[in-house]
RNA sequence: GGGCGCAUAACUCAGUGGUAGAGUGCCAUCUUCACACGGUGGAAGUCGCAGGUUCAAAUCCUGCUGCGCCCA
């Protein structure tokens, strides 16, 4: 763990030392007469402190259970009615560790389940993991492969149990790692694809799709896995476009060796499983071949000349070899002309005793190379192309994909498919699907609408056995003798009876046969519990994009197969985590932010070792950076500033990229909103009077509150659109802008005041506020705003200062999310805007002649409508506070000599030259009068377009023309007084 | 080959037709009684390119280029 003080480490900061002691401060003088015990506020959040205290305190308080228990009772009468509101998690794999898609995922989730149990739903977010059949099987095998253990000797029931044990011990790691995010999951809940009530959901299931005669086992082409030894199904597999070869072969004719035909593969090793070449029957240069018989090389064997569609007449040389066992397309074509199946190689890839001695037992590339030497000395190898293709691999070992012939069970997708287009808005027609059905599920953000149609309107059968031992049985049962084969949901009474005759199939089937059903198996189906009942369907899905076929499209398959009902009505798609570069962050790439070092922070090593294990390409680049970047580490942001970052990244685009000076944004945020609360926390735990009545609300009040209405109104648009980024950007600008800038400065005069009304109507409108904003905040930062609600609520009911109905809950998690209270107030908007550029001009004038902060200065104003001079005079004390003046005086005119800001609504004028030197002055006069002409010029331009004034709706062009006129006036002072200051300053 | 996304300040991104915005970084300045993880002011952009629609285009349409992703 890293001391507190550690810099985030820039370079410009490299070179300073490490410790830094903060300065010393004045203690607070007060204008108050009154002797006032102020506490000191820490200047800080510790979140090291804070975050598992809240964490455990909110478990305690069962607040993240839902309002009713599984067995039906109600736990919550104040939620007994209420509409439910229910999220899965994606579980997570047990062999995993948290990464930062997780984290924005779930982020996602908890700020949704937050946002709707606040707003008075019953919200549950069940939390769970994934048994991740390969991965995590092949994760404890190389754990016994280190301790020189080989598991196939252990034997299937002994790998089982090891595999077990590891799950116990490490299997939850990724949801402690939730706890630590602050995730608000119902975690009596919590559930694993292989409890025993989830096996009996996948034996329901797999019985139930048999007797719809939609499962179906056979010797099929599957996606091989040669290193995991086991069958994918399509969607496993990742293609990749890769520069690869095509070699043309010279395949003899038999009745004749001087002649040949040329075969195009990028496979030559597959050769000694060629059962014939096809060429296109109606392709004129080739057809006449068909019938003839060749030789094939390196083997041999005669095979004969087909003729198929399939072979394309314009793509290499137009006949291509037949291979059944091992591609595809080319077993299609088999089946077509009764064709044999042979399969040339282990489970492994390498080849089998059916190649030719000095082939046997070499890997497919051995093979592959070695073909080739052999065939040029042959003279066989006619030429080799480059040649752009795609190759599959493995999505979990990454080896490249086999194609390879075996026995597998299958489930027939389509009808579940045509149900599922359906269910999503498509009618069937003659042609094909339209869209215009009755929808019954949404994706956000909708483009996902086409993938997923593409999908299902193109839908392929899913391979659902894998040869692994980690997972859920296949339960199907196969006579010894006969093959006879019984499917059931127990083991079958005959298996019982006739021992010995019996064998149950020795696969498993695939992790997603389990996870399709995870929105209904976590509540208990197939049996119709209460949970089941209250809660399915459930309400949002947030998921990562890649997986909406693996996962999204099955789950609605099983919902409205078995349920007749989509388990979601939402499926929100988060944007893919990626770096700084906005390259996908990834394990492999070791550009992986680990969200726990963000959390905690992490020392330089930290950093490197992740880029260390992968050893990328540009390593010694990345090194580098981080040595540079980071050389005392990442000192760490808590929970809120990393889930704070995530949600104001997000953007609709594919990518949100993350680095670690994004994260120090979240972090700093959350500093604001600490200090600006514990500005005014302090002030109501030092006022003693609670009796006086608060003065009514100001004009700035009034602007504030009319703000707060906005921001909730954002805030709850924002999230019902799954538009998070645009609720945490309006809610950033709220806090820092309005609230902290502006409201928070203007008030301090008014909290400072000795007349007790003022100080306490103040306080009410800022207490208040500030409890409604951390009702807004709470969902995306829960520790941070929890820890100031325990702090802010307790004063604020002592000094009955509420300024609406109060607060429900001790716990701000379990209290309610602001709706907008009050009628619009559009006048007092726009006299406040006026009042913040009188702040700025005055800023401006100051700045422009380098005023020290320090020295107040005398400003003379002329209002050009009354009601703006009504308003600067009530909010004298405040803007002079903002604006560090002495005095305001209001004029009539510029007296010679004095500087001015020109505003529609005022100028403003200072005597400069009894501060500095007036030249500064000047030359910010030229500038602003180059800008005016421009803008000027600008309105010109389309005013004097005829079309325009014709054409353009009458507001508009009655708009320009004032905007035109107003700059017009303020042009002609601005010149006016540069003309004088000039004169003035060339005199000295 | 088909589809999708992105392209706006040095960086990361907002911006659904009417005078280009924010945060970071940069420059200057300030340890003033919430916050230096801060305040104040400032500099910084032919809105990827080329056409078109429109009185008016960063914004709508078409084409192109570059980057990323998905499918075959």
């Amino acid at each position: 763990m890293l001391p507190a003080y550690h810099e985030p480490g820039r370079a410009s900061r490299a070179a300073r030392p490490s410790i830094r002691v903060p300065p010393c401060r004045p203690a607070p003088r007060r204008l108050d007469s009154e002797p006032v015990t102020e506490r000191e506020f820490p200047k800080r959040f510790d979140y090291r402190e804070a975050e598992p205290r809240l964490y455990q305190r909110w478990l305690d308080q069962d607040a993240f259970r839902a309002a009713y228990d599984e067995d039906g009772r109600c736990r919550n009468e104040a939620k007994k009615d209420a509409k439910p509101f229910v999220v899965v998690i994606p579980p997570p794999n047990i062999t995993g560790r948290l990464h930062m898609g997780h984290a924005l995922n779930n982020t996602v989730q908890d700020v949704m389940v937050r946002y709707k149990r606040m707003d008075g739903f019953d919200a549950l977010w069940i939390p769970g993991t994934d048994h991740a059949g390969i991965a995590t099987q092949s994760v404890v095998k190389k754990h016994l492969d280190a301790e020189g253990i080989d598991y196939q000797a252990l034997g299937r029931d002994e790998m089982v149990k090891r595999i077990w044990r590891w799950r116990d011990q490490f299997g939850d790691a990724i949801l402690g790692q939730l706890r630590r995010m602050g995730c608000s999951c119902d975690w009596s809940r919590t559930r694993f694809t292989m409890d025993e009530g989830l096996n009996r959901a996948v034996r329901h299931t797999f019985v139930k799709l048999h007797e719809a005669g939609l499962l179906y086992r056979g010797k099929r082409i599957v996606n091989w896995c040669p290193v995991d030894k086991t069958a994918l199904s399509d969607d496993e597999v990742e293609m990749e476009d890769v520069k690869g070869k095509m070699y043309n072969i010279r395949y003899p004719f038999a009745d004749d060796p001087s002649a040949h035909v040329v075969v195009g593969t990028t496979r030559p090793e597959t050769l000694f499983g060629d059962v014939a070449v096809a060429v296109n029957p109606n392709d004129p240069a080739k057809k006449h071949l068909i019938g003839r018989k060749l030789v094939l090389p390196l083997q041999g064997r005669v095979i004969p000349i087909v003729g198929d569609d399939y072979a394309d007449p314009e793509k290499g040389t137009g006949a291509v070899k037949i291979t059944p066992a091992h591609d595809p397309n080319d077993f299609e074509v088999g089946l077509r002309h009764q064709l044999e199946q042979i399969d040339v190689m282990h489970d492994n890839a390498t080849m089998n005793d059916l190649v030719p001695e000095a082939y046997r037992g070499l890997d497919r590339y051995k093979a592959r190379e070695k073909a080739l030497e052999e065939l040029e000395a042959l003279g066989l190898l006619d030429s080799i192309k480059d040649h752009d293709m795609a190759v599959g691999r493995s999505y979990r070992s990454k080896a490249v994909i086999e194609y390879r012939l075996s026995d597998q069970w299958f489930v027939k997708l389509a009808p579940l498919a045509e149900m599922t287009l359906e269910a999503s808005g498509y009618r069937k027609t003659a042609d094909g699907w339209e869209s215009g059905g009755e929808k019954l599920i949404e994706l956000h953000p909708p483009r996902m609408e086409k993938i997923y149609f593409h999908w299902l309107a193109n839908i392929r059968d899913w391979c659902i056995s894998r040869q692994i031992w980690w997972g859920h049985r296949i339960p199907a049962w196969y006579h010894v003798e006969t093959g006879e084969m019984l499917v059931s949901y127990d083991e079958p009474e005959r298996v019982r009876t006739e021992a010995g005759q019996w064998k149950q199939d020795g696969d498993v089937l695939d992790t997603w046969f389990s996870s399709w059903l995870w929105p209904m198996s976590t509540l208990g189906w197939p049996d119709k519990t209460p949970d089941f009942e209250r809660y399915y369907p459930t309400s949002v899905l947030s998921t990562a994009k890649d997986i909406i076929f693996f996962w999204v499209a099955r789950m609605n398959f099983a919902g409205l197969f078995f349920e007749k009902k989509l388990p979601y009505h939402d499926v929100y798609f988060h944007s893919v985590v990626a770096d700084d570069k906005g390259v996908t962050m990834s394990k492999s790439k070791g550009n992986g932010i680990d969200p726990i070092s963000v959390i905690d922070g992490a020392t330089m090593d930290d950093l490197k070792r992740p880029v260390e294990e992968a050893r990328p390409a540009n390593m010694k680049e990345i090194i580098k950076r981080i040595e540079k970047n980071f050389s005392n580490g990442f000192e760490g942001v808590g929970a809120d500033g990393m889930r704070w970052t995530l949600m104001y990244s997000i953007n609709e685009g594919e990518h949100v990229r993350l680095s670690f000076d994004r994260f120090m944004d979240g972090r700093n945020f959350v500093t604001k909103l600490w200090n600006a609360a514990g500005r005014i926390i302090t002030s109501l735990e030092s006022e003693t009077d609670s009796a006086t009545a608060p003065a009514d609300p100001t004009d700035e009040d009034r602007w504030l509150l009319a703000r707060l209405d906005h921001v909730i109104l954002d805030a709850r648009k924002g999230l019902d659109g799954f538009d998070f980024g645009s609720t945490a950007q309006s809610l950033y600008r709220f806090v820092w802008d309005d609230f902290a800038s502006w409201a928070l400065e203007l008030s301090k005069t008014r909290l400072t005041s000795t007349d007790a009304a003022v100080r306490r109507g103040a306080l009410r409108v800022m207490g208040s506020v500030l409890v409604d904003t951390l009702r807004l905040l709470h969902p995306i930062i829960p520790f941070v705003t929890e820890e100031l609600w325990s702090r802010l609520v307790p004063p604020m009911r002592t000094l009955g200062l509420f300024l609406d109905r109060g607060v429900t809950s001790e716990l701000l998690c379990l209290d309610e999310y602001p709706r907008p209270r009050r009628a619009p107030e559009p006048e007092i908007e726009e006299r406040f805007a006026i009042l913040q550029r009188f702040v700025v001009a005055v800023r401006q004038l100051r700045a422009s002649s380098n005023i020290k902060d320090n020295l107040k200065i005398d400003v003379e104003v002329k209002a050009l409508h009354p009601e703006t001079r009504r308003m600067l005079e009530q909010a004298k004390d405040a803007v002079g506070f903002l604006a560090k003046i002495e005095s305001i005086r209001f004029v009539e005119s510029r007296s010679k000599g004095m500087a001015a800001q020109y505003d529609a609504a005022f100028e403003a004028y200072v005597d400069l030259s009894q501060y500095v030197d007036l030249k500064d002055e000047v030359s910010r006069l030229e500038k602003a009068v180059q800008k005016t002409e421009k803008e000027i010029q600008s309105h010109e331009n389309t005013l004097a377009n005829k079309a325009f004034i014709e054409r353009a709706p009458p507001e508009t062009v009655a708009e320009k023309e004032a905007a035109m006129a107003e700059a017009r006036s303020r042009l002609e002072k601005l010149q006016a007084t540069l003309a004088e200051l000039k004169e003035v300053t060339s005199g000295l």
